[in-house]
Order: C-alpha cells, then sequence, then structure tokens
DNA sequence: TGGAAGGTTTGACAACCATCCAACTATCGG
DNA sequence: CCGATAGTTGGATGGTTGTCAAACCTTCCA
C-alpha cells in the first residue's frame, strides 16, 4: 500500500480548499475533525450512512485539496486537519468557515 | 425582463458560497470588484476572453449564491459585492479569501 | 424606426462528481 | 492459516459543470 499523497504546503490551492468545502459531507468531516481533533475512518463509516467507497472518495478530495492529513495506525486510517498549514496558507480562512458550521 | 433573483441574508449558504468561489474565473471577479467597488459587466466581458454567455453563467451563480449584487441602469448591468451580508452571515471569510486572492 | 449595444436563454458537448456495488489489498486476532 | 476488519480501486450511473454558439430580448441613439 503506497503512502497517500499530500500536497506541499505551498502547493495548497485555494479553489482546491473551497471545492473540497463546498460539500455538506466534507463539510460535515471536517466539523468533526475540528471538534475532536482527530479521527479515524471507520467511526465516520458506521454514522454517516454513506457507502465505504463513498467516504473513501471524500478522504481522498480532502487529502488532495491539502485540507486533511492521513497517517496508518494498523488496519485502521487516522485523520487530522492541517490546521497550521492552512493558517499559513490562507490565514483566517479555516476559522471563519469552521466558525459557521 | 424580470428583476434578478438575490437570496436574502439568512438564506445564504455556507456550501454555495464556498463552491461559487471554487472557479478561478468567479474569484477573479470577486477580487475585481472587492478592489473596484463595482463593476460592469460589459468590462469583463471586453478583458476576460470568455464568451459573453459563460460570463453571464458566472454571474449567475455568484449572483444565487449570494456573493454578488446586480442592479440593472439601462441596458448596462452593474454588479456589487454583497460584503455587508456576507460579513453579517460568515465573519471574516470574505476577508479571508479576499487576502488570498 | 431601425440598427447597434449589453445580456440572457437554450441547446450541445465533453468533463467531472457523488453515489453505489463488487472485487481487491492489507492487517489483525485466534 | 482463516475469517473478520478497514479501506482502496474500478466500473456503472444519473446529475452537474464550464464552455461555446446561435437566437433572443431590452434599451439606447441617430
Amino acid at each position: 500500500m503506497r503512502s497517500p499523497q499530500h500536497p506541499a504546503t505551498d502547493d495548497i490551492q485555494l479553489t482546491e480548499v473551497l471545492r473540497a468545502l463546498s460539500d455538506p459531507v466534507r463539510l460535515e468531516i471536517l466539523g468533526r475533525l475540528a471538534r475532536e481533533g482527530h479521527l479515524y475512518c471507520f467511526e465516520l463509516g458506521a454514522e454517516m450512512d454513506l457507502h465505504k467507497s463513498t467516504l473513501s472518495h471524500h478522504y481522498r478530495i480532502l487529502r488532495e485539496a491539502g485540507v486533511t492529513h492521513t497517517s496508518q495506525e494498523g488496519r485502521r486510517k487516522r485523520l487530522t486537519l492541517r490546521r497550521d498549514d492552512l493558517d499559513a496558507r490562507f490565514p483566517g480562512l479555516l476559522d471563519s468557515i469552521l466558525a459557521a458550521v
């Protein structure tokens, strides 16, 4: 299993971040990540009533946009928010979105 | 000619605003609006090398998302940014996006 | 009054998106 | 080693998007 692709901080594009967050499911994931600090994919699978492959698709979009970081822990996958990177690149953006979620 | 549809301030949805601004053309329009205060559609048509119907499509998305206000002046159309409405609904969001454009 | 200017609408089209499903890979527990 | 767990991948599908082009509608002006 190849390690997942994360864009470098400087390569995070505003249009991609905005597009990634313009979906209710991904906005919900973002809110959970912000509140809980991190989460395991299988936790969402148990709650969100979406096929696991659909969720996997959303994880990829968030990751490739630079919003989340994914790390492997055994057979589980752990998501965290790239808060520092996003704040460095687009100051205030994340906070204003999270305040509205 | 029916007057164009603008959502009420309370009806502006975060996902729609983010989606509206996740396109380079519309982000460019936003930047110009923020810098110049207002603009007439035909000015963009002369500069942006896109078919006028394509631009009309972008105007509609910005307007229906609640990002811009459109008013008719003779046969011209004048766009302004709904800055107060957006600030009231999503404090800080517009500023952080404009800072990154 | 007739033509030009400024936009909208409709249709077409290729590209993309969210979703599901089935099959697959990889890891853990017994 | 085997079955269960956790996700990814590829295909299919119905819907949406960005773009152009042609036709249309308003408004102005000469």
